[in-house]
DNA sequence: GGTTATGAACGAACAATGTTCGTAATGACG
DNA sequence: CGTCATTACGAACATTGTTCGTTCATAACC
């Protein structure tokens, strides 16, 4: 019996003392907020983010929106409830002090898959405050990571969200350049959509699809050399980053100087 | 004459080698895509990035969505063209190899104080291909500084993504802590707004409200000792990073090993 | 100068979204 | 068995982006 959604949504933040453990399970199938989730979280996968609304949770569910609201605040908190879902799967090492490096890139690694998995989900990321318990379970793994590595909390404390920003925005933008992508340039409206199998979503590498990497790399090159010198010349490395290079780059670069 | 608004975009993207200078003036105050723009980014500086509706735009202009169609293609352009125009506003340096570092910072700072002075635009930013003329500008701006610094192409590529993907998170994160704020804990509904002169937007510092940030301070301090140590021992550290120290800090990361 | 054609302005409307309201069903409890 | 609180749900409302058909002004043309 999940009493009022509101308190339900306050608990996530800061759990009241008593906390009854859930009683007997019903019988039938009654709509629950696991239930809504694992919904919203199955139409963001197959789907995308923003395919998530409540009526495409609630046809999931064989209902209509308005029953989801005796569970859910709103949809913000149904975006919560996800990214919630999201970090709680994550695995928190024990923090071992000679391999913070690697552990730290190893929560960041796990982070980035979770929101390449449901594309377009950092965007509800992005969009919560940083209270969630969940969410904050993995700032303090990772805090835990850094100062028993003899970081300065300080600095661990800004390091982190330092990179939890990062692996938002870069996922985000994967996310993002894998769906819309580009204008599809020449003639107004000839939308040859031709290629079957192009899912228009970002492989297991986040690779965002290779002719959208060719269609930028030729509007580069084709760039007014007078005003973009070094963009045309370095078209190619503007462009690289296959795979998570980039990604890799970025965190090793926030960790090389946190000692 | 704009022509066709569909063509228009493309020139912004990869310009159209023959572009005739803009003929004489109208005498009246026809509708155009400046007027459209500007009176876009007032209603982000005057409200907020949510407040950007094509409604909202033409009211402003007096007149009705529908004939801002004539110069705009979807809701999609006139947040590109809000972001160029704020690119287009940034100053540029020229390359000095000597303070490449503080070189890079300001550009970094300038798009970050843009963007707070339009609270939650940074999603406009993140929602649009990278390849429009005005941001390419800045890139290759930025690409200018690093090249001449002698840091390797491929690295400074890659550091450039990650400082433009960082500075939006960053500025996204001030707008939305500073705007929807803390879910006013306690009991339901009661939203004393009682203090006034708190507009809800982040100060001339980016400063996210004290009292919120103590809201924050407290709620860590509540956290349950077993399962948060290290959030509740830190949780000034966590909560602390006034002014923008916190951004100082993570651009400075991104710096330190570049060379 | 009169006619015509081209593009902009606009009112109305449509589809989709989040959300609420009133009501019916359903199950727990005395 | 009756009462009542909670959940489920259909219908509706307000707000978004967008399109359609029409009107209108201006420029082009003979």
């Amino acid at each position: 019996m999940p009493a009022n959604p509101r308190q339900r949504r306050r608990d996530r933040h800061a759990p009241s003392p008593s906390a009854p453990a859930a009683s007997i399970t019903p019988r039938k199938l009654p709509l629950t907020v696991e239930r809504i989730t694992d919904a919203a979280l199955e139409v963001v996968a197959t789907q995308n983010y923003d395919a998530l609304t409540m009526r495409s949770v609630a046809k999931l569910l064989d209902t209509g929106p308005a029953s989801l609201y005796a569970h859910v605040v709103n949809k913000a908190d149904l975006d919560e409830l996800i990214i919630g879902r999201l970090c709680n799967q994550l695995v928190l090492p024990t923090p071992d002090a000679a391999r913070w490096r690697e552990q730290i890139a190893d929560v960041c690694a796990q982070l980035r898959d979770q929101y390449l998995a449901y594309p377009g989900i950092s965007r509800a990321a992005f969009a919560m405050v940083a209270t969630d318990l969940d969410v904050l379970r993995v700032a303090e793994g990772m805090l835990a990571i850094l100062v028993t590595a003899g970081i300065d909390p300080q600095t661990a404390a800004w390091a982190i969200d330092a990179l939890y920003l990062y692996v938002g925005a870069y996922t985000l933008e994967i996310s993002l350049a894998a769906r819309g992508g580009i204008d599809s340039g020449g003639t107004d409206e000839i939308d040859g959509s031709g290629r079957a199998g192009d899912t228009g979503r970002p492989d297991a590498d986040g690779v965002v699809g290779r002719e959208q990497r060719d269609e930028v790399l030729r509007r580069f090159s084709a760039l007014p050399a007078d005003t973009f010198p070094n963009t045309r010349r370095y078209a190619t490395e503007l462009t690289s980053g296959t795979g998570h290079e980039r990604f890799d780059f970025t965190v090793g670069l926030m960790l090389a100087t946190l000692l």
